[in-house]
DNA sequence: ATCTATTGATAAAC
DNA sequence: TGTTTATCAATAGAT
């Protein structure tokens, strides 16, 4: 029907993909019209065009949705089981996705780190390692820029001034009896001025600071 | 298209409008399909004869309920029952737990830092620090473990030597000029006999060797 | 179901 | 997108 025969199979060129989609999707749903009256039928359509673009037509004194649950009713609820199949699926695929984002965060929060072979720490703590580096370095951006500016708030001086304080008590606490550990790390930050200006950072980090040898 | 032209209205002589049916149903499908086809679309269709019989067709490749799934989506029209909410209401609340805990492993990686004031950027800073408090723990538990057994494997000996080979070149570059803590680190660790045990421990950790005062 | 006269749908052109 | 028109396709009514 129209100026030549077509083979019915993809139309390549996209225009009139495009242009043919639009009359026969009228054409299309012209006849559902028609069957419905004609024949005193309910029917719905479903169309998604190649873009995705939806289109729909159902028959008047009813909805897509009573329409879908006498399907279920009269089909023997195939949709709601694959629908149920399909949501639970998901679900499944996102709690997994889920519980392994739990375990790389208690990981990295240094949990549950029992059945870890000494590589995957060493992994970790390289990602921990990396972490800290971005972040100190986005502090200091935050300090710098509130030196430079002259406008640091009040409250938020305090909060830095007290990490900076409480960074430095426990770093000390942590280094036990290593006095001259904790002198060296004192000497270095004054000779270069730095005590004031950036007080988290050349931190002295002991991991383990009351570790024994045990034979 | 027939003998004569008929009105779109009810066909009232039963058999007739049986007939009529059938080959109209038959008809739209056809149709269906060959938009399918030439369009490359996703068509559904579903009818209900007058008598209550169910008829359906979708596209190949795809089914009924993923095209009504996407109708869903696309319409945000509701077609399904308080189970379906249930279970969508789940996937919703998943996934949000999912991009919560993204966003918390981005952190904890130092990336995506930019958004966040320093109050965060400390709690993150803390966690990261006891993440790795915890971690060198146990990598020391290893280290013990192999000495005091006797039987670290030839690779693992090996990995963990580079291990700490690296990491105390890196602490070393990291600490920039600061000899004088670079020394007293060697200092103690030889004081306590520690060296030749537990090299990966008592690091120097500047964050930011290289910073200056810009004003 | 099958046939076929006729209307209906639409491909191509504008 | 809308309109036109020549053709092909669908189908009403008969068998």
């Amino acid at each position: 029907m129209g100026r030549g025969k077509i083979e019915i199979k993809r139309i390549e060129n996209s225009t009139n993909r495009q242009v043919t989609f639009s009359k026969r999707r009228a054409g299309l749903v012209k006849k559902a019209r028609e069957i419905g009256v004609l024949c005193d039928a309910e029917v719905g359509v479903v169309i998604f065009s190649s873009g995705g673009k939806l289109y729909d037509y159902c028959s008047p004194r009813t909805s897509l949705s009573r329409i879908l649950e006498k399907y279920q009713t009269n089909s023997g609820k195939i949709l709601w089981d694959e629908k149920h199949k399909s949501l639970s699926a998901e679900i499944d695929r996102v709690k997994k996705e889920n519980d392994n984002m739990q375990i790389e965060l208690r990981h990295l929060k240094g949990e549950d780190l029992n059945s870890l072979q000494p590589t995957e720490l060493i992994a970790i703590e390289e990602a921990l390692q990396n972490g800290q580096t971005n972040l100190r370095d986005k502090l200091m951006d935050h300090w710098r820029m509130h030196k430079r500016n002259g406008k640091m708030l009040e409250d938020e001086h305090k909060m830095l001034s007290f990490r900076m304080a409480y960074q430095h008590q426990q770093d000390v606490e942590l280094s036990g009896g290593m006095r001259e550990l904790e002198i060296g790390y004192h000497q270095v930050q004054h000779d270069r001025d730095f005590t004031s200006q950036m007080p988290f950072t050349f931190r002295v980090q002991p991991s383990h600071p009351n570790l024994q040898e045990d034979e």
